[in-house]
DNA sequence: CCAAAAGTGTTCTACATACACCCATGT
DNA sequence: ACATGGGTGTATGTAGAACACTTTTGG
C-alpha cells in the first residue's frame, strides 16, 4: 500500500455508538453497544462501529441513519446525537479507504424492550467488557459513554433508553446499568417528577411470583430530547 | 458554478471561535469573538470565523494552530476544544471551496490582558453586537458561548480568559462578561478556592484614585483544563 | 472624616441523599 | 402469617446565593 503521499486523499466516515440497557442472563442488565466482527483485513476479527463513508450529497445526521439502517430497525433508534471528530492522519491505514479517513462519531440509544434480529456479524457486548476492537473505536465508545452520563443528569435522555411504559424499579436498573453504580429508586422518582421528566400512568403492573405490591407505572412526558435542568445533578452514593 | 454534480468534492475546512473579554471603552468589558471581513464574493463585505482548509496531513488540531497563527499570537491561546461538525450539504455555495465543504468548528480562549496587533481586515467583535456574519458561522458563534458557558461551572477553564494574577473583581468581571449576568465577587471567591481552582498569591494590588481597600491579588491553580467538580453550578442571580 | 472598594460573617434556600417505616400482594 | 417487593415520609448534608457589616485605602 502506499503511504505518505504528498496528496493522498481524504475521506470522511461516519461512526455510530449504538447503546442499549441489556439482560445478558437472569442478572442484574447491563449497557451494551452494538459492534460487528470484521471479516477481512487489516484488523480481521476485531470489532467495528457500525458506519461508512459519508458521501458528497448527504448530511452526516442522514449519513448515520442510512448506515445503521443496515444493523438495525431505524425505527428502534431513539436519540441520535453527535460526538467528537477523530482526525489524526494514521488512524486507520490509508488501505481501508484509500487515503486518509477523518471519523465523526454519533451517539445513539435504542429502548430497553425489543431488539430485532441482527445481521451475522453484528452483536451486542457489554461496555464494560468490550472484545478487541478494531482502530481508535474503543476511546470512541469510552467517549459515548462519559456523555451518556453527564446527559442522564441534566436531560430527558433517559426516554431513549427505557421502554415506553415501566415501574421504577425498571428505570432504576436501566440507570444503574449506565452510570455503573446502584441508583436508590425512591430518589430517582422524586427527582424525575419534580423535574417534570416522567409522570405516573395510572395503571399498576402484576406482582411477580412470590408476592410484592404491585409496581405503578410510570411514562416520560415527552418523547424528545430536552435539557430538563442545566444544573441538575445525580451523585453518585457515597 | 456547476451544482448537484453526481460526483462533487467534498472538503474539510476547520473554523475557530476565538474569544476573549474586552473593555471597548471605560464601561464593563465584553465578551468578544475574532472575526475577519470578506474581501471578496460570495458574501463580501459579511464577517467570517478565522480558518481554512484542512490539509492531508494534518489533524484538526494542527490545522487551526496554523490557521490561527495567521490572525494573532498563538502563545495568546491559552485554551483549545473541539466543538461541532456542521454538514449540509450547501451550508457554503459550491464555488468557495469547488464543492461541497464541512466544517469542524474549535473553541479558542484568549487571557484577557494584552493583544497584539491583528491583520487590517481583522477586528474583536462583542458577541452581544455581531456585524452581519458569512454562511452559518453566527450559530457556530452561538454554540461556542453555550459551550463556554456550562464549561465555566464545572471547570477550571477561567484560566484561559483571566490574567496570569488577578483581582477578585477583575475575575468577576470576566465572569460576568461571559455569563451575562451580574457576579457576586464574594460568592466565586468562596465557590472558586473551596474547589481548589484558585489561591491567592499573598500580593496586594494598589488603590485606586478615589481610594478604596487594596484588593489580594489571586491565580488560578492550574493553567491547563481540568474538570474540577463535573456536578457543579454556576447559578444566575434570581 | 467621608467616600470608595474589598473582604468577612451569617443566614437562607433548594436539591439531593439516606434511611426508617408503612403498604399491598402471593404462597 | 410472612416473605417479598413497592411506596411514603422525614432527617440530614451541602453547595451556592443573598446581604449586612467591617476593613482599608485615597482625598
Amino acid at each position: 500500500m502506499i503511504e505518505n503521499m504528498p496528496h493522498r486523499s481524504t475521506s470522511h466516515e461516519v461512526l455510530a455508538v449504538v447503546f442499549q440497557v441489556r439482560r445478558l442472563d437472569t442478572r442484574t442488565p447491563r449497557l451494551s453497544v452494538l459492534l460487528w466482527e470484521r471479516a477481512m483485513a487489516p484488523q480481521r476479527g476485531s470489532w467495528s462501529l457500525p458506519g461508512g463513508q459519508l458521501r458528497d450529497d448527504e448530511d452526516m445526521t442522514s449519513s448515520v441513519r442510512r448506515q445503521l439502517a443496515e444493523k438495525v430497525d431505524l425505527r428502534e433508534v431513539a436519540h441520535l446525537e453527535q460526538l467528537a471528530v477523530f482526525s489524526q492522519p494514521d488512524r486507520v491505514p490509508d488501505s481501508v479507504f484509500g487515503g486518509r479517513a477523518i471519523a465523526s462519531t454519533f451517539l445513539g440509544l435504542v429502548p430497553a424492550p425489543a431488539t430485532p434480529a441482527l445481521p451475522s456479524d453484528t452483536r451486542w457486548h457489554p461496555v464494560d467488557a468490550l472484545p478487541p476492537m478494531a482502530f481508535d473505536h474503543e476511546t470512541m465508545v469510552a467517549n459515548a459513554h462519559t456523555r451518556l452520563n453527564a446527559k442522564l443528569s441534566y436531560t430527558n435522555i433517559g426516554f431513549a433508553l427505557a421502554p415506553q411504559e415501566f415501574a421504577l424499579s425498571t428505570l432504576r436498573d436501566v440507570y444503574g446499568a449506565a452510570l455503573g453504580y446502584q441508583v436508590d429508586a425512591t430518589n430517582l422518582q422524586r427527582v424525575l417528577v419534580r423535574r417534570g421528566v416522567i409522570t405516573p400512568t395510572g395503571t399498576t403492573a402484576k406482582s411477580g411470583p412470590g408476592g410484592g405490591r404491585p409496581a405503578a407505572m410510570y411514562r416520560f412526558i415527552e418523547s424528545r430530547y430536552r435539557v430538563t435542568d442545566e444544573f441538575a445533578a445525580l451523585r453518585p452514593p457515597g
